[in-house]
DNA sequence: CAGGGACTCT
DNA sequence: AGAGTCC
């Protein structure tokens, strides 16, 4: 049966199933930050342009790169080497993660996976987009488009290399979209795997792709000097196999697998193994919506309980803010610092956690809320966690703290899908106001008195911190209405009470109603103004889909996504909402850091 | 560094 | 849950 992968020269479905059957896009923006600066004053394009954070210039235009302007120069330096250096303060990564975010969703156009990476790295999962193709190209005499690693030597039985030329096509289409409708360049790398690709995107740059096929992998991988050069090797797993004498991935290749197992996992062993042929099967996974917003604080020294407590509120102010633009109920709070430790700079964090009742927030017009109370309960938990970590007999030196939401309200599937669904809605209320030609207070205060479910109220006592539940306690939907104070009558929220004790047709018939209120723009807003955002056409998107508020998550960028096609708008809504695997999607996307673009050359250097 | 997150292991 | 790693 083996023949069949003879037949080559004409590709089956089969033949993706053998060897190479993925192609991956590796996109990477040239000198992101300094493009954004670019695109944001064009006058800065002739002349060289660094961006500087603190005392360094963390990044820098290719102008600045011919005098001699490396990422991570002190500015004194960089200054030295080059007088008339344009310096922009790039501190502030608001602007960066906005056009970071306009690519992410323009890359979404092509309806294949697209795992962000920081800031200015994207992979994208094109396997699928080839297949199509394939079946409608003449397959003869296909050609790729940019620079290629190394010419093969015979054409690879699995067919991948008539797909990875196309893949290179698909690429180049990608940057010219990205270039034309943001003005971006960047560099792409293609490969059967996200290892290679992003390891191969840099060699030809700025502005340039490069493509290189499964078979000149190992060589490839054998190239770089450092096992550092791999992506997911980070420092400790370096100083691990420094130790035992293994330092370029050369070194890598030739040691025997048992010996990595002796100071790793067999699973890490494995795969070190596996990454340092250049072989990887880890798939490119649908960046969502992250699975936890958090903050943190570093400084000097903190020593006095009151002034912790004075961090905890700045950052806790600050969270909320960010909890409230993602739109989703948080359950679970964690506490972080760092104690003052001469011996390991930085790192060395500890941490506690604990679940937190979901009376704290409610859900008001569609806006996260919380009351005074609320976070006054918040700086409780904050401060009882605090206590776990220190011991207040003592002193103590704090350098960091940190605060950060971990778990959210979970998302149904099936018949309680469409709790979640009300849950979070904006309208219910106004609908049912509607219908019951506006009777607010009277019925949402009936609702209150809707059986409470008794004993799972009793929250307010002590109910702050949820004794982490040894049977998966029922979520503390019945939040008893008493305790919220005032504004319980105008807030829509209050409603989720009853509507929860509406059987699943009742519920239906709510969700109905609801939409029809929208499609006759009646949808009147129980809340008061929102924050900027265009309210409009976010009304607009929530018709077509079947109107869920939580439309796109916050790092879309509202003007490409609406941009795109209606039908396409839809498609990613219902990938957002329901991330393939059933859980929420993984992936940083409120990722700021200061990655530095084309990092990872510095770990790229030619064999002698 | 510094600030955010994700994944993995225990 | 909490720590360690990695980017």
């Amino acid at each position: 049966m083996d023949d069949r992968n003879m037949d080559s020269s004409s590709s089956t479905i089969t033949d993706v199933a053998t060897k190479h059957p993925k192609s991956i896009i590796h996109i990477d923006i040239d000198c992101f930050y300094a493009q954004v600066e670019m695109l944001r004053k064009p006058e800065l394009r002739s002349e060289p342009l660094g961006i500087q954070q603190k005392n360094i210039v963390v990044t820098s235009n290719y102008e600045a790169r011919k005098c001699g302007i490396k990422k991570c120069m002190l500015v004194s330096e960089a200054l030295k080497s080059c007088p008339n250096l344009k310096l922009v303060n790039g501190e502030d990564l608001h602007d960066y993660r906005a056009s970071s975010n306009k690519i992410f969703t323009l890359l979404q156009h092509w309806k294949s996976p697209v795992e962000k990476l920081g800031m200015d790295e994207n992979f994208i999962d094109v396997t699928n987009l080839i297949q199509e193709k394939i079946k409608s190209t003449n397959l003869s005499n296909i050609k790729f488009t940019g620079h290629l690693y190394r010419e093969p030597e015979t054409e690879c039985p699995c067919g991948c290399h008539t797909r990875l030329k196309i893949a290179s096509q698909l690429a180049s289409e990608i940057r010219q979209k990205i270039f034309d409708e943001l003005g971006f360049t960047t560099c792409a790398g293609i490969a059967h795997n996200k290892l290679l690709a992003k390891l191969i995107c840099p060699l030809h740059k700025p502005n340039e792709q490069t493509l290189i096929y499964p078979e000149h992998g190992e060589e490839f991988m054998s190239t770089f000097q450092s096992v550092r050069a791999i992506p997911s090797i980070g420092s400790k797993t370096t100083e691990t196999l420094i130790s035992q004498n293994i330092i370029s991935v050369s070194d890598l290749q030739q040691v025997a697998v048992d010996v990595l197992k002796k100071h790793f996992s067999s699973d890490m062993a494995v795969r070190l193994k596996n990454l340092c042929f250049g072989e990887d099967n880890t798939p490119v996974k649908q960046t969502g919506r992250p699975q936890s917003i958090g903050l943190e604080d570093s400084f000097k020294t903190v020593s006095v309980r009151s002034e912790v407590e004075e961090k905890f509120s700045a950052l806790l102010q600050r969270l909320l803010m960010l909890v409230r633009e993602d739109g989703r109920i948080p359950v679970s709070l964690r506490v972080t610092l760092r104690k003052k430790d001469v011996k390991r700079l930085s790192s060395h964090r500890e941490s506690r956690q604990c679940q937190i009742s979901s009376s704290i927030f409610t859900v008001n017009g569609g806006v996260i809320t919380i009351t005074e109370a609320g976070q006054q309960k918040l700086m409780t938990i904050i401060m009882r966690l605090f206590n776990k970590l220190i011991d207040l007999s003592k002193p103590f030196h704090l350098t960091l703290v940190g605060l950060a939401f971990t778990k959210f309200q979970e998302r149904m599937t099936g018949r309680s899908s469409i709790v979640n669904y009300l849950m979070n809605d904006l309208s219910v209320q106004s609908v049912l106001n509607i219908q019951n030609d506006c009777d607010t207070s009277a019925s949402s205060m009936d609702y209150s008195a809707v059986s409470p479910s008794s004993s799972t109220t009793t929250d307010l006592s002590d109910g702050e911190v949820e004794p982490s539940p040894k049977k998966p306690k029922k979520v503390n939907w019945i939040a008893k209405r008493r305790c919220l104070s005032r504004e319980d009558v105008a807030s829509p929220s209050k409603l989720k009470v009853g509507e929860l004790r509406l059987n699943s047709k009742e519920l239906e018939k709510v969700s109905e109603l609801r939409l029809n209120s929208r499609d006759r723009s009646l949808t009147p807003r129980a809340s008061p103004a929102k924050d900027n955002m265009s309210d409009t056409s976010d009304n607009m998107k929530d018709i077509a889909e079947g109107g869920n508020c939580d439309e796109c998550p916050s790092y879309v960028d509202k003007d490409v996504f609406n941009a795109l096609p209606e039908e396409m708008q839809q498609e990613l809504k219902s990938m957002w909402k329901n991330p393939a695997n059933s859980e929420l999607p993984r992936t940083s996307t409120r990722n700021m850091n200061k990655s530095k673009p084309n990092s990872i050359l510095k770990y790229f250097v030619p064999q002698k």
